[in-house]
RNA sequence: CGGGACGUAGCGUAGUCUGGUUAGCGCGCCUGCUUUGGGAGCAGGAGGCCGUGAGUUCGAAUCUCACCGUCCCGACCA
């Protein structure tokens, strides 16, 4: 929101009618303009426009942009940069444990598609469909699809259907299984509402897609990639997860059952972040893939599916991010260290170059997490306020500043982005050594963060009475805010679910893994087996 | 796909109700000078067929209609 507007809101009266009327009050405004300017990087801040803020944001750390294609988003490098992290971090614990990488077609034919009932219920709705192959000018030199096809295809919503029909190729014994293959892939779902990596027409994913010789494996293996996003959300992102399991309303379409982790986001909504199907026989009959058992019995493979997106961009944004902007975790930062010359006079500009690109270098030598630390000089002409603070929108973890003073005392000006980018002088040489423990502290600070702020917004709830209040926004301007997960009794009858749905526009997020204390229904007074989350989703 | 709000320079916007000089302003951008441990100051400058297309009118950013796009709410979803 623009200051006038806020003005305008806040006292009542415009900037241009204030001109003509008191110009003491309009010096006023504009001093406090410029208080407000300074106060945070990011307009409007989450407490008076949380999605507005989330758009901010994005655009402020040159994350990823809208296109001419409606839904589609471009992710610029710094983005990206991000997204690379991500899958080559996944992408090592995938290969640990077991799978492989393949690639399969983007298009599947629509037979395919509708080969699983539930599956095509689920995704018809969102679908791009292929129709030609070619284009051909008409009489006013306009281009039209021309070639029909015989067969539509389907650009992939999931591949579950395409990668069955060649998995029953490749399943011929049970010495075929378990076959553990994972793709990274595009995939576009016709969305209505899009969002900047929350919900794209188009999105960048992996799908791991399993074949096993009974169900109690691939309900295990289904678990165990649940465990492995669970991990990456938690040391990667540092975004505490729930680990819990989907109601029948809330499962994939044609699985058995759906695994999740859900994260809080600060607006204190749930985020699906990840999602891991036991899919029983159903693609297995569906696709024909077979084997002989050891008993020389022909039977069906039992299949697993699990995927997670570009959304967990989204998820970290949500998480960390303030009012001045992105907020990334070390681990997932492609740029770690920068190191901002601060050049105020030309004689010793030389010689503060030469310090940071010397320790940059030095930097690079060291480990972090594994791997060298990622160092990045920034020598650009800009002025020194200016270039800091695009590093803080870009959520930067630390922020080295250099300049001659320090060349001469042997400092630095270190800022820490996860303590609202304070920052402190401290000894070069203690810097240096102490770097890997400053991005370790950082990367804890932000899970534990996290974490406190998931806690403070859970609650035990034991009366419908409380549960509505609970989700009901105080402030009816500001409702996106408000309640958080609601941790209830229910006798896992279906009709309540859907009267949460109506009444306060919440769903159960998931029951959570081990919550087996038993209880009474909130609704019914029934027995019930274990607590379950509730909470409004994205 | 239903309901609502909104589209004016890269970003944020004034002007629209009550049609009428050259469409203002802030940030950003370019040039020069001055500054220099900090999101600079002064001066000058570039950048708009006012979302698109029809219509009403002597005249449209302003009124009417359609379409496109954005955001919010709903349905749907990783």
């Amino acid at each position: 929101m623009a200051f006038e507007q806020i003005l305008s809101k806040t006292f009542g009266i415009q900037i241009r009618g204030l001109e003509s009327r008191n110009s003491q009050i309009l010096t006023l405004g504009y001093g406090i303009l410029k208080m407000a300017k300074q106060k945070n990087a990011i307009s409007p801040t989450r407490e008076q426009d949380y999605p507005e803020w989330y758009q901010q944001v994005v655009r402020a750390a040159d994350l990823a942009e809208n296109t001419p294609v409606r839904g589609c988003m471009v992710i610029k490098p710094w983005g990206y940069g991000i997204w690379e992290n991500i899958r080559d971090a996944l992408d090592k614990m995938f290969k640990e444990t077991g799978h492989k990488n393949a690639y399969f077609p983007l298009f599947i034919p629509k037979s395919f598609l509708q080969r699983e009932a539930e599956h095509v219920d689920g995704f018809a709705k969102e679908c791009a469909v292929v129709t030609h192959s070619r284009l051909e000018a008409d009489k006013d030199g306009i281009l039209q699809p021309a070639g029909e096809l015989d067969e539509p295809l389907i650009v992939r919503p999931t591949s579950e259907t395409i990668i069955g029909e060649l998995f029953a190729r490749w399943v011929q014994s049970y010495r075929d299984l378990p076959l553990l293959i994972n793709q990274w892939a595009n995939v576009v779902r016709w969305e209505m509402r899009p969002r900047l990596f929350l919900r794209t027409a188009e999105f960048l994913w992996q799908e791991g897609h399993t074949v096993h010789a009974s169900a109690e494996e691939a309900i295990e293996e289904t678990r165990q990639m649940l465990h492995v996003y669970a991990d990456f959300a938690e040391n990667w992102l540092a975004m505490p997860v729930l680990r819990g399991e989907k109601t029948e309303a809330e499962r994939f379409p044609g699985a058995e059952s759906t695994l999740c982790i859900e994260a809080m986001m600060q607006d204190r909504k749930a985020l699906q972040a990840g999602t891991s199907h036991f899919l029983g026989q159903n693609f297995s009959k569906a696709c024909g893939i077979k084997f002989q058992g050891v008993e020389g019995k022909e039977e069906f493979g039992w299949t697993t599916s699990w995927g997670v997106s570009t959304r967990l961009i989204g998820g970290m944004i949500m998480t960390h991010s303030d009012d001045d902007g992105l907020v990334v975790p070390p681990r997932l930062a492609p740029t770690q260290v920068a190191i901002l010359p601060v050049t105020p006079k030309e004689n010793t500009r030389a010689q503060v170059l030469e310090a940071c690109e010397r320790l940059s270098t030095e930097l690079k030598g060291q480990s972090v997490f594994d791997s060298p630390v990622r160092v990045e000089v920034d020598d650009r002409d800009l002025r020194g306020g200016e270039k800091y603070w695009q590093w803080v929108k870009k959520g930067v973890p630390l922020t080295v500043e250099i300049g001659p003073r320090d060349l001469e005392n042997g400092t630095v000006f270190v800022g820490r982005r996860d303590l609202g980018g304070k920052r402190e002088g401290m000894q070069g040489d203690e810097f240096f050594a102490s770097v890997g423990n400053l991005l370790s502290a950082i990367q804890k600070n932000l899970f534990d963060q996290a974490a406190a702020f998931q806690k403070e917004h859970t609650k035990d709830i034991d009366s419908k009475e409380e549960l509505y209040e609970f989700f009901t926004p105080k402030n009816s301007s500001k409702p996106e805010i408000h309640g958080g997960f609601a941790r209830i009794h229910w006798d896992r009858q279906v009709q309540w679910e859907e009267q949460l749905k109506n009444d306060l526009k919440v769903t159960v997020r998931c029951i959570p893994e081990g919550e087996s204390e038993p209880g009474t229904c909130l609704f019914s007074g029934d027995s019930s087996p274990g607590r379950v989350v509730v909470a409004k989703s994205y």
